[in-house]
DNA sequence: GAGTTTGAAACT
DNA sequence: CAGTTTCAAACTC
């Protein structure tokens, strides 16, 4: 119900009984919850468990989330209940009030003191399809539930989700409510990104609401908080009290702030008392709540208020009204995709199918859709830097009437605890790399602007012009880099979209098949290579390089058409490259490549680096972004259903990894191809490499290790094989070597996980 | 913006 | 595994 679907999912309930909310409320009420107590203990869960969940994304699980779906719906519909005035009837009946307090879920005794006439109380009742009735007819009350900032975009979500007639129902009703409010309801595509933005900001008063038992109500304003324990006290029964009070304020106004507290003490505190709690707090006029006679009119005249003078309310929920009205589908798509994506559950896909226009035509849509859970330009944007992601996003939403904002903002929500931080600070680094830009450059339609991102830009928001490879070949770009195409990609009968999740995962399964580190970064590199290049001025740190090595006949590695250079790594013994020139590092000089340099070509080399070096700088600034990114696919990377993030691994020893280890790595051809036959003569793998590899296999993914078999080891003269050798022994038989190499292929993101994933 | 170049990916 | 073809990005004009 609450926006903190995910977190109250995740959240045990255990921890709601333990809150300090929780007990307090068992104190207060002199009526034990006897009946619904499961019910009562989902609420609860949801509204509290969840605070910190407030951030996270509303991806979380799909099968969570359906659950929190029926869950919500159910709070959702007392919620209105309460509001409505229906929750006058129930106070009437302190018990029953109390009851339906606590057990939102409860529909009988809801329904009983409900008036039958009143469609909440068949609503609650009834399933979550009822409770869209319930939704509609009570539309106020919905909005206003909204104000949460967990619950808003939370109860949205799975209230379109749940079932389409619902939130169509709803839909209309939002819309309204975010016209009467004010304006900002239409800002919505950027309201998406305010939203998640503000529920972080939000999420702070949360947590400190919740973390104060005193506090249960989740009050932003303190005066109101007060007011609530005014009501409390008056009492000598807090909970009769309360009741009286909330009927009474609910008969003046569902927005009752009490009412809110109630449910924050039930459990639903961000829903819809959230929501009305948000109101009553931006409109001073809160106290007078009891004053007006028509709850709508001055639910809504506080709204507008509270949109003039307190944006923040509003703004959510003019947000998040227009989210589930406007773009409603776009949400549930979004929120389906994502959960296709993570669970690939073939209803939602199905969902999605319907949800998402197939045709990308649509800007906001294909964001929209990909975005949301899924892509890496959305995941890009999003783990680069929360804070710019937010800023981007409020921006964005300002600029960008595109669903695209509202896609990214999940995205951002869902992973920034996992990955903002890290891939935060990597990427603040580069200026021009920054989220800002990427957003843009999600907009972005032209190929040039595709390019200006290929060449500064992380992969994050990759954009394909694929003709022929309808998207599901490496050649894709967006594919290769595990994300689905979106809008600003002018590819041709692209089948890499949520939509075709199915193909798209049929297909990615079939060439790791092939060769498993397919999708897996090209360039692998360890956290320290960045500052190592710099030292070096322009070699990248041997630790940094291309998994397969390039092969580059006329480039000379020094431009793009080389993955080394364009990597911004420098080539390795792995490289077949004629010529090599490539400023970040030539074959030759490659560590440990003895192999390296029999098999060079030797190349006058300095003048090219030397005259290189300045724009070098910048390549390997990008290039350092980009390969954090690789490194750190938790925070940009993956958006295809395939993968899944892998915890950053780090080195733990800061010490650069030393060339030899590099070498070492390389050599150990993890990258090499299966070519096993050419022996390095002159690295064949030493014993004390392969010693270090068992050391270190727990490290390294599997993907790498399966890639990693003790023959591939030796890297052959012999060109690098394209394609990836698949899947050999297990590291643990193979000899390995704890070089550097390792961790850098832990950093690798793995790609073809199964978990979910992200634009 | 169109055409060319390039090398990876895919295919045989 | 080598050779060839296909493909799309990178590049040039």
């Amino acid at each position: 119900m609450d926006t903190p679907e995910k977190t109250q999912i995740t959240t045990p309930l255990s921890k709601f009984e333990d809150s300090p909310v929780f007990n307090y409320i068992s104190s207060l009420s002199p009526i034990k919850p006897v009946k619904s107590i499961n019910i009562a203990q989902s609420f609860h869960s949801l509204s509290f468990a969840s605070l910190p969940s407030v951030f996270t994304s509303p991806h979380v699980s799909s099968h969570k989330e359906t659950r929190f779906l029926k869950r919500h719906n159910y709070s959702d519909l007392s919620k209105p209940e309460f509001s409505s005035g229906n929750g006058n009837d129930v106070c009437k009946d302190e018990e029953v009030a109390v009851d339906a307090a606590q057990l939102y879920g409860n529909s009988a005794e809801l329904q009983d003191n409900f008036d039958p006439g009143m469609s909440i109380g068949e609503s609650s009742a009834e399933p979550p399809s009822e409770h869209l009735k319930f939704a509609v007819e009570l539309p106020q009350t919905l909005k206003y539930d909204c104000g949460s900032p967990d619950s808003r975009c939370a109860t949205q979500m799975d209230i379109v989700s749940e079932s389409a007639d619902t939130s169509l129902s709803l839909v209309p009703f939002t819309n309204e409510a975010s016209q009467k409010s004010s304006l900002e309801g239409q800002v919505h595509p950027a309201g998406l990104y305010r939203i998640e933005s503000e529920k972080e900001a939000t999420g702070c008063d949360w947590e400190s609401l919740i973390s104060d038992a005193a506090d249960l109500l989740v009050f932003n304003s303190p005066i109101d908080a007060e007011g609530f324990k005014e009501l409390f006290q008056k009492s000598p029964n807090p909970v009769v009290g309360f009741c009286t009070s909330f009927n009474e304020v609910q008969k003046t106004q569902i927005v009752n702030p009490f009412g809110s507290g109630e449910q924050n003490e039930m459990g639903n505190p961000s829903t819809r008392p959230g929501e009305t709690i948000e109101l009553t707090q931006m409109d001073p006029t809160l106290d007078n709540f009891a004053a007006n006679e028509d709850p709508n009119k001055y639910m809504i005249s506080n709204a507008s208020k509270a949109v003039s003078n307190l944006h923040r309310g509003m703004r959510r929920r003019c947000l998040d009204f227009e989210k589930v009205g406007s773009r409603r589908k776009s949400i549930d798509d979004g929120s389906s995709s994502s959960s296709v994506f993570v669970q690939s559950d073939e209803k939602i896909i199905s969902k999605n199918a319907q949800l998402v226009p197939v045709k990308p035509g649509q800007d906001s849509s294909r964001c929209i859709l990909p975005g949301i859970g899924l892509h890496l330009n959305a995941l890009a944007i999003n783990s680069k830097d929360s804070k710019k992601i937010k800023h981007e996003t409020f921006f964005s939403s300002i600029t960008l009437p595109g669903s695209a904002a509202s896609f990214h903002s999940r995205t951002t929500d869902r992973e920034l605890d996992e990955s903002l931080t890290l891939v935060s600070t990597e990427r603040d680094n580069d200026p021009n790399e920054n989220g800002v830009p990427l957003v843009e450059d999600c907009n972005q339609t032209s190929p040039k602007k595709k390019r200006r991102r290929l060449e500064g830009e992380p992969e994050a928001c990759k954009r394909c012009n694929c003709k022929k490879s309808k998207c599901l070949k490496l050649y894709c770009e967006c594919f290769a880099a595990g994300v689905y195409c979106i809008e600003p990609c002018a590819c041709q009968d692209c089948f890499n979209k949520p939509i075709h999740e199915d193909t798209v995962l049929a297909t990615r399964k079939q060439i790791e098949s092939r060769n498993p580190l397919a999708f897996a970064p090209k360039v692998i590199r360890s956290s320290e290579s960045a500052p190592e290049i710099r030292d070096e001025s322009i070699k990248t740190p041997a630790s940094a390089r291309h998994k397969r090595g390039c092969n580059c006949k006329k480039s000379t590695c020094l431009k793009k058409y080389c993955e080394c250079y364009q990597g911004g790594v420098g080539c390795s013994i792995n490289c077949r490259c004629e010529g090599c020139k490539n400023v970040f590092g030539r074959k030759d000089d490659f560590p440990n490549s003895g192999s390296a340099s029999m098999e060079m070509e030797d190349e006058p080399e300095d003048e090219t680096e030397a005259s290189v070096k300045n724009g070098v700088d910048k390549i390997l600034q990008k290039t350092e972004i980009q390969n954090n990114d690789e490194q750190n696919p938790n925070s940009a990377l993956p958006t295809t259903p395939l993968r899944f993030y892998r915890p950053l691994v780090q080195f733990s020893s800061k010490g650069k990894p030393p060339r030899s280890f590099l070498g070492v790595g390389s050599s150990s051809g993890l990258y090499t191809g299966h070519r096993h036959g050419k022996p390095n003569t002159l690295r064949p793998q030493s014993k004390f490499e392969k010693q270090c590899q068992n050391a270190t296999d727990d490290d390294i993914p599997e993907i790498l290790r399966e890639n990693h078999s003790p023959s591939s080891g030796i890297k052959t003269s012999s060109p690098n094989s394209k394609r990836v050798s698949p899947p050999q022994s297990n590291w643990g038989s193979s000899p390995g070597r704890r070089s550097g190499r390792k961790l850098i292929l832990q950093s690798i993101p793995s790609f073809p996980s199964l978990t979910p994933h992200e634009c």
